[in-house]
DNA sequence: GCATTATCTGAACGATCGTTCAAAAAGCTT
DNA sequence: AAGCTTTTTGAACGATCGTTCAGATAATGC
């Protein structure tokens, strides 16, 4: 809170009239950075080529420069790491931002599908389950590893295994 | 650390005694965390089945009955979120423990590729590298998936995913 | 049984945490 | 300019944090 008052320069009182706390101002910002997630996510779906927008979006969320590393974390991520630390409010806010981010990766299966960019036997829940999976992983691998042609490989290997045989039921 | 000093029924002295601080604390947990996950890592690859074993190491590691769900997560995984709230000490245990797991995974691999169950072009440091991304994202998919079903195709995706191609250099 | 060493005890320290609130300042309406 | 509402201020609160240390206790060697 105090780091949020200096970067704000604003006094403890005028932040606690705005939020009614840690956890209410925590909720915004993650509804917040849920929102603008979505946003992304909609635009790849709304893509004419949503595979390669796809792989487009997860680079752009992982590759940046190194002095910008600590940003290649997830905020969501980062918030499912601590969930037994957080209070009822914050973590219902994360749960329900991971289901609302879920269904954005479906509505880019679907595009995909539609598209014939992806075989119409793809199962889509289980692959937006899959895709939110491995940018989960991608971001913990981004953050230690500095050689982003690594980083590279491997959201060119997750756009493959998208496109392959899924397991049954 | 008061939470550790009534779960060891020890007075913060004692504790300060044995280990120099929180940090030295946490480094020796960490180191404890890896030995333990290098010993099983290491059971796999010497299994007579790698790929199978490898499975039920990821199995064993996300599926426990829900009141345990918590222990879902990895304490690696976990410190990685949080990377940025450690000491220079912690940090270097954790990431020097991602490299020698990572190693342990690429043992796994190599195992496969010389029992014939993996195809010998498989770039052995890659597919190390995204084993251990694949279980990062896993245990995040873990903690927020109360269906085992889900969890577990999820395992056998990874373990096909594994024996397809994988991109150039 | 005594001396010496190793270990443990637990009250207490200073720092930091989330938060509050009476008073001051700013904004708005007429 | 006066009166009323809204917002901001900043010192201060109690709780909790990691940590310390003089003294008590236990373990060991002779």
């Amino acid at each position: 809170m105090r780091d949020i008052q200096q970067a704000l320069d604003m006094r403890p009182g005028s932040i606690y009239a705005r939020f009614q706390s840690k956890e209410g101002l925590f909720k915004l910002v993650v509804e917040k950075y849920v929102e603008n997630s979505k946003a992304q996510l909609q635009c790849v779906a709304n893509s004419n080529t949503p595979l390669q927008s796809l792989g487009d979006f997860f680079k752009s969320a992982l590759i940046n420069p190194d002095e910008m590393r600590y940003m290649r974390q997830c905020l969501l991520v980062k918030s499912i790491a601590e969930l037994d630390l957080i209070g009822e409010v914050g973590q219902k806010a994360v749960l329900d931002g991971m289901v609302s981010l879920n269904d954005c990766f479906a509505l880019v299966v679907e595009k995909a599908i539609l598209l014939e960019e992806l075989s119409n036997t793809t199962p889509v829940d289980m692959a937006a389950n899959w895709l939110q999976n491995q940018f989960v992983g991608l971001r913990a691998f981004a953050v230690i590893q500095s050689d982003n042609d690594a980083i590279e490989r491997m959201i060119d290997k997750v756009l493959y295994d998208l496109t392959t045989q899924w397991p049954e039921n």
